[in-house]
DNA sequence: AGAATCATGTAAGGGGTTACATGATTCG
DNA sequence: CGAATCATGTAACCCCTTACATGATTCT
């Protein structure tokens, strides 16, 4: 079953090669540079990743001989690899500050580059659920026996964190010029 | 190798115990009661992580028979077992949002029950930390290409983490009246 | 009578981390 | 000449998640 976990560094790989095609040593440069206050992927789990990947068919590979240097294999999305991602791309994050940092800024990454009128509507999207979330832990916390402390304050930590995630939201907008 | 990661559940066991021996069954009903906006450890986890650290010496299990109901295991911490937790107690946290919430919530749990004047010390200490974590991601942020949104984005999100974790710590001094 | 609680485990599967292994080219 | 870059992998280890398995007791 399996189904891959949604903040999952395959995602990233599929969402760059379906950009373009390429092969797993410029992947990991384009993570490292890219994305790399984001994603921390070795090298080595990056190729065992597109391995991953295209055995169970959502890219494939194709051998690219050079002169000098070792053969490459140069990858592309295919058909169902490109409705995975495009599934995952619109799918909601769910109001976690771990998930949004790292999932839902990568999806933001991916739909910016092909719409920002698209990623203007996921934040929007993304401010209303987090206000949601943030009501759910309010009324958790309302809820909790007086004694309860360190659960407590395991809650405020929470309630914290997502108001300040609504902050940077906010502040994604206007990064990325789609105040307004 | 395999110094397990700072924020291990492992050592939510071995700091129970610490307190006083117990059964695996009890074990999770206190985390689950007592830290369940923290720790999510099912069932199973709890008896794998107890053989675990009874095959590497940290506890040890005696049974212990019932009339009625099923014998149980009552675990007790080593003298290895004590000294890792002590050891992993007085550690410092990484100033991240994800390592302060679970490690060093969990140890300021336990410092707490011991000495309050401890864990008034460890806020404090950790408020320090926290800040100059703070000054390494705006050191970060002013030496990163303008060119580079997402990245940029991915450390203002920490940063405002960071920033909102300095406010919980003084809130946990507040809510532990460690104030003043 | 059925559901929840008490009580303990095993086993399969999946995924990440790290170390190991190789080898040419290019830059300083 | 040595270090960094280009380029790709394998293998061991560890840990977590989930499902499966069992069975008595107590509460509704």
């Amino acid at each position: 079953m399996a189904q891959a976990a949604a903040v999952s560094p395959e995602y990233v790989l599929l969402g760059l090669l379906s950009q373009q095609p390429a092969h797993g040593y410029a992947l990991h440069e384009r993570i490292t540079r890219e994305l790399g206050t984001i994603w921390h992927i070795s090298l080595s789990q990056t190729y065992n990743l597109l391995n991953r990947l295209e055995a169970q068919g959502y890219i494939s590979g194709a051998a690219q001989e050079q002169e000098k240097l070792p053969t490459r294999r140069r990858f592309r999305l295919t058909s169902a690899g490109r409705r995975r991602f495009e599934d995952w791309l619109s799918a909601p994050t769910e109001p976690s500050a771990h998930a949004i940092r790292m999932e839902f800024l990568t999806r933001l990454f991916f739909a910016f580059a092909v719409s920002p009128a698209t990623a203007r509507v996921m934040i929007n999207q993304q401010i209303v659920s987090t206000q949601e979330g943030l009501s759910h832990l309010r009324t958790a916390l309302s809820e909790l026996p007086p004694d309860q402390t360190f659960n407590r304050l395991g809650l405020e930590f929470r309630v914290r964190q997502l108001t300040s995630v609504i902050d940077w939201l906010d502040e994604c907008r206007v990064m990325l010029g789609l105040a307004h």
